[in-house]
DNA sequence: CATCGTTGGCACAACGTTGTAAATGCCGGT
DNA sequence: ACCGGCATTTACAACGTTGTGCCAACGATG
């Protein structure tokens, strides 16, 4: 069934290697025999067994790709355009589930030989930086969408703390005063980023902080904390979410105590998810460019494997706007 | 870097084949040198070279799992399962996308090659029976979600006609009279059985038919659709979509025109995604049991693979339920 | 004591591919 | 005719694993 080099070769009348040859364009194969290769090639329709090939070249050819679960609707998406940015460059990507916790990220890092892929992309939600130490899986790895300072990895992310500024900056401006925060988290790295973000915004405006937690970041952790918000005697006029499911988790808290959004209370989400801007009221978001963060990420992998990490690791920025829609304007 | 299982022979004082033993579970080894093995397995951290394994057992661990894009909710979440029914059955999930075209269907069905995976369980869109007789991918294949009649493959969904007339008569029992249906298609195998059972469940209640087709399952065709049906001199009572993200798009047309669901027109959708259970109002939904599609898949490929695909194709029905919300139901 | 079956261990080959290095054939120049 | 150099091709080994088959040691049996 399977058709192989030798059968390629044979039909062809040359040696194995020399279809290997051709296969793999290499320049030194008289024309003659190319032509006839080729022709073997189109007639048994050959593919080279990967396995095989990897084996040989100490490769794998695959990367992995980490994330929290491929139910959350930002996850889903970026991994869309993970498994396509990896087609383009010719690599396979696997994806691997955490549950979002920290056993699920130590569990996965831990399964990851440096037989079964090639390099590693993370995104990680409760990890220490012990863990990558005490972890190595051997293979390098790039970050996305978290920043451990005191990990020397390849990062590739928005500005988390400019892009919530930003976000919370356009609250200020359309004059709200009462902002609060759905989404402090006590180990993941872009809510204390933020976070960060928040607080310099009120502090610039001189307004009052207002910090909900969030364990995780579910549509009914979103919900939750903003019916405690709402339970608040001096409830607030904006919020802004660290995600965009708790955003809609809070959108929904809104509408059952009868409340209008933006009218009342303005909402800001952060992830410019699809379903974002089709709830009701429509959702403005911070957007950062999916595609841009995806192909970076596969760029450095591939850089790194080929290099065999002989370069800094690479702190890289992607960029990111904030759509505005219905949550935030009349 | 990388343990071989010449290291680990080495270091236990026993040849290369014995620590394969080990590893492999094998009876008929000493205990003395099962512990010895077992220790330089432990103190070198050996993991099995999968490529090598494979190309050993004419095997690889993998099966592909082919949907159309991971952006949209259903399949995210379907193919998160799916990741992790093949993990608990020792086997490593690689995602597929094809855009949701024919096109990208054949493409990734010749693509697939025997080297590369085991099987594939493949949720088609827009293939005909005649693209499986030409693009046969020598491994077998199990299709979920939609049912061609004339192919002789091994399948895996609800019954969608009378899940469609499930929707259909909850509509009815609530007292509507002008039902539409959006998302009719011309390939897609579901949206004929849906349409089917939208069909019977009309009939039994002797109400007229109101059709809309969508050549996208996304937010916009439903939003786009909703609004001709609502242009219509006499606009429906009720609407039932396809998919979640088409009752998501015609909420939202809803909502544009000042009309209220469901004292106007009440909703219904397929799928029971996550984001239907928060949008505004809550949606109706035809709750298909994911887990039960995921783990029947990966179980009916371990079958076939195991077998060389000595059974009869098997046509498997997965349970699914009603979940009745806000959008059809004061 | 000879024979046999059972248990345990190992050498070897093979999976399909590609890098290495050596072999082959051909050319022009001496 | 011979040689050196070049283009082209090939044999061989190796990547890490496991199936096959042989061999050795052992206790049990006749």
């Amino acid at each position: 069934m399977a058709v192989t080099l030798r059968d390629v070769a044979r039909l062809a009348g040359v040696s194995i290697k020399t279809a290997s040859n051709v296969v793999n364009g290499y320049s030194f194969v008289k024309p003659e025999n190319r032509r006839r290769v080729e022709e073997a090639l189109a007639a048994t329709g050959y593919r080279p067994n990967i396995g095989a090939r990897n084996l040989r070249r100490g490769r794998t050819g695959f990367i992995a790709l980490v994330v929290p679960e491929l139910g959350i609707p930002y996850f889903g998406e970026l991994a869309g355009l993970v498994i396509t940015a990896g087609r383009e460059q010719g690599w396979n990507v696997l994806i691997e589930q955490t549950q979002a916790s920290r056993e699920g990220e130590r569990a996965v890092l831990a399964a990851l030989g440096p037989h079964l892929i090639d390099a590693a992309i993370i995104s990680p939600e409760a990890l220490h930086a012990s863990d990558f130490a005490d972890l190595d899986p051997g293979v390098p790895l790039v970050m996305i969408g978290e920043h451990s300072v005191d990990v020397r990895i390849d990062h590739v992310a928005i500005d988390n703390v400019l892009a919530a500024r930003t976000a919370v900056g356009h609250l200020v401006e359309i004059g709200r005063r009462r902002i609060a925060a759905i989404g402090a988290h006590p180990y993941r790295g872009t809510a204390a980023l933020r976070l960060a973000g928040y607080h310099q915004a009120l502090a610039d405006a001189g307004l009052p902080e207002l910090v909900r937690p969030a364990l995780h970041y579910h549509r009914q952790d979103g919900a939750a904390a903003m019916a405690s918000l709402l339970d608040l005697p001096e409830p607030p006029d904006a919020v802004f979410c660290f995600n965009d499911l708790l955003a809609v988790g809070a959108l929904r808290a809104i509408a059952d105590r009868g409340l209008r959004v933006p009218e009342d209370i303005a909402v800001v989400g952060f992830d410019n998810t699809e379903e974002g801007a089709y709830s009701r009221p429509t959702l403005t978001s911070i957007a950062p460019d999916k595609h841009a963060i995806a192909s970076t990420a596969v760029d450095l992998a591939r850089r790194r494997i080929e290099t065999d990490g002989e370069f800094e690791p690479e702190d890289i920025q992607t960029p990111f706007t904030l759509a505005i829609r219905e949550s935030t304007s009349a």
